[in-house]
DNA sequence: TGTCATCTGTCAGTGGCTGCCATAAATTAC
DNA sequence: GTAATTTATGGCAGCCACTGACAGATGACA
């Protein structure tokens, strides 16, 4: 059962820790307000430690999110190449927001306590942009790869920069906070999606 | 001729020389290896007055480009208000490269050397986005004054959201870096403005 | 049990950034 | 032209995010 050895499963709940009491105080007393002393404090930890889990202030309340995007990339990696390219992206986030609703309870909670939080402080907001902006690169060349075109082809960035502005509208209209507002969201994607379909042309996203 | 008086004039002045002791510095050796101080000792004035004109170290960097989305802003407000929103969007968006073109040498060279700096710099190129999503906001408020609907209505934001992604490719796929590149930089925006017409139903953006 | 790799705490230091107060310069009022 | 007022600047003390280096503690493994 416990594959990994003590030492990794130490590491794993001190960093989970991390992340809790950093997003309670944060959310708490507020982001810039919260020095990392305290969150080290909270944990029992030094501050220097606080530093060998997270780069930065910033990581501890993005790495939620940041994960998130990484399963992003493993579900659009494992479509069926036939999908057109606009079409596997829709599924790809369709099966993420699922994970999120059938997933563990409380990493979903903890999830959507880091979404609610990015979103009320704009320095994180900011900071959670530049990061999809990132991954974005990544989405791209997925892309690119599935169609076998160069990834520096104008479609694939088009592609994938219209399909994250989706994934944007759809966060920014509908903020979900608890588990219960998870299918709301999720209809507010398909709402979304579905004006996208309308706008475009068929096969707009091919050759 | 000199509607501003003495004090306004010396403050741009000195606004100017610390925007441009920074490109220089950060250029030469680096964003992160250039300290605030370097900055100041180069225009000769206190660290603390450099705080006193940008509230970041970043926002020398920065200053310029976020100019450069006012200019968008004012040339869409301009915009007859028969045209459809995206048309709109491309016209202001013209506009603006046409004015780097036409304008003042000085400013242009400024302007395309925060530019590549910024591109070359994974900080501030993540500081950058978050501006224009800061700005993104304007525009979806613009356009949905122009069309009568509310702001939070989905077409504005898919809408912008869609020519932002555009605009951004152009700046991706083609980095200008003197003013010569410009033509072709103009030509590159083109291309995906065409693009994106392609791939679109007529219609699409409004209603 | 002992050796080794790895994690952690301490400490000293850099650099971004701010509040405060005194001074100097430009603007305005007289 | 001078005095009064506003506004820009410099210097200083200090907070906090973040880092490198070293020493001690703690799992891993034989």
């Amino acid at each position: 059962m416990s594959q990994p050895g003590l030492r990794e499963r130490k590491k794993e709940k001190t960093r989970l820790a991390l992340i809790d009491a950093a997003l309670d105080l944060f959310l708490a007393q507020g982001y810039e307000a919260t020095t990392v002393d305290q969150i080290a404090a909270a944990v029992e930890v030094s501050p220097r430690t606080f530093f060998r889990y997270f780069a930065t202030k910033e990581d501890v309340a993005l790495s939620l999110p940041v994960d998130g995007q990484e399963v992003m990339l493993r579900e659009l990696a494992a479509r069926p190449a036939e999908e057109p390219p606009f079409v596997a992206l829709g599924h790809a986030m369709r099966a993420v927001v699922a994970e999120l609703q059938n997933g563990d309870q409380t990493e979903t909670r903890r999830f959507l306590k880091a979404r609610e939080l990015i979103e009320s402080t704009p320095a994180l907001f900011a900071g959670s942009v530049s990061r999809m902006m990132e991954n974005e690169r990544r989405l791209i060349a997925e892309i690119a790869r599935r169609e076998g075109c160069s990834p520096d082809d104008l479609l694939p960035h088009f592609v994938v920069s219209l399909f994250t502005s989706v994934a944007r509208v759809g966060f920014e209209s509908c903020h979900p906070r608890t588990v219960e507002d998870l299918p709301a969201f999720a209809e507010r994607l398909e709402q979304i999606l579905a004006l996208a379909e309308r706008s475009l042309r068929p096969g707009w996203d091919r050759v």
